[in-house]
DNA sequence: GACACGTGGAA
DNA sequence: TTTCCAAGTGT
């Protein structure tokens, strides 16, 4: 098989360290998507002990607008078992790395056949895809049963492929997949592997991988408060430290309840986050934004401190527009931020 | 085993 | 506009 390898940053770099954090950048993530976030991570974080080192907000920070934020909260977990337990280096075993958090069946092959060169298979949506369609795979492969077949259909590809190829087995495979046997535009013509292609003999291509219909997700009402005091700070929280946006910084919000005023939520949030009144003005901004699993529109308002006052917390605090722009926010924070400061500017 | 977990780009 | 997805993992 022969398939021209795009130039990727990760590429110049097979460091354990490297590949490690541009496989986890890679999950469910795009890879134009990714290569500035690598580039910005292995100047900010160059190696295992200083990610172990770094502040979970500096992490963050580094991470903003990637999402799926477990993967960074889980990197600074991981690097800092490296440090403990592994030399302050990437393990080269499958079990070592499989006990880290953030590191699945996935990353573990990859890192072991691409940095290490072990025979080691992966499965990942590009592998999935291609070999459900070399082998005409019929069942979802979303159901355990098949997807351990296809993870022996990938061992077995790299086992006859023979010693010494493991992590250019690996990458030639999903490099197929991204560059050729596309989901809906498979470009069969230009494949090499064509002729072994079972799901092309039989005309299936089409067919393959099997697709289920994804729900229709829920919609909600969302209301945040860009409450501001007299010297200029504004109040931002932190959120829950797992979950949703784990350990992000942004404005009170909350979810507005069936027939409540957008505006009277705000308030509300203002109020459960910090007991304060708050004196809700003008809408400022509108976001409509969608999850993996839900969707909302956030209507944001101007508030000033009606009654009571708050000082902050540990995961509350007024901050400076500079520090705003320090703190780590999810996409929907940050375009309010900006709606925010455009306002003010004027 | 099902579901939670982000975002941006493409059709 | 809507839908699907892109180098998955954890619970």
């Amino acid at each position: 098989m022969e398939v021209a390898a795009r130039d990727l940053p990760w590429r110049r770099d097979r460091s354990p360290y490297a590949v490690w954090i541009s496989e986890v950048m890679l999950q469910q993530t795009q890879v134009a998507t990714v290569i500035p976030y690598f580039e910005r991570w292995l100047a900010r974080f160059p190696d295992v002990p200083a990610l172990a080192a770094a502040s979970l907000d500096d992490v963050l920070k580094a991470w903003e607008g990637l999402g799926y934020y477990a993967r960074a909260r889980n990197l600074r977990r991981a690097a800092q078992a490296m440090v403990e337990r592994h030399g302050g280096r990437v393990p080269a075993e499958r079990g070592a790395l499989l006990a880290l958090p953030g590191i699945g069946r996935y990353t573990a092959g990859a890192i072991l056949s691409i940095a290490f060169g072990q025979p080691e298979p992966v499965l990942d949506g590009n592998v999935r895809r291609v070999l459900c369609r070399i082998y005409d795979v019929s069942g979802d492969p979303r159901l355990p049963a098949v997807e351990e077949r296809l993870w022996s259909l990938s061992e077995a590809v790299m086992r006859a492929a023979g010693e010494g190829a493991a992590g250019a087995v690996n990458e030639g495979m999903m490099e197929l997949g991204a560059l050729v046997c596309l989901p809906a535009t498979p470009d069969c013509p230009a494949c090499p592997v064509r002729e072994e292609c079972l799901a092309f003999a039989r005309g299936t291509v089409a067919e393959r991988p099997a697709r289920a219909r994804r729900p229709q997700t829920p919609h909600y009402d969302v209301a945040a408060a860009v409450v501001t005091r007299e010297d200029g700070r504004v109040l931002i929280a932190r959120r829950p430290p797992a979950g949703l946006l784990g350990g992000l910084w942004g404005f009170p919000s909350v979810a507005a309840q069936d027939g409540e005023a957008l505006a009277a939520a705000a308030a509300r949030a203002v109020f459960e986050r910090t007991g304060m009144i708050a004196r809700v003005g003008a809408q400022i901004a509108t976001v409509k934004h969608a999850y993996t699993h839900f969707r909302i529109t956030l209507a944001a308002f101007e508030a000033s401190v009606e009654r009571a006052t708050f000082d902050g917390d540990e995961d509350a605090r007024w901050v400076s527009v500079d520090e705003l722009d320090a703190v780590a926010l999810p996409v929907t924070d940050r375009k309010v931020a900006s709606a925010f400061l455009s306002r003010t500017k004027t």
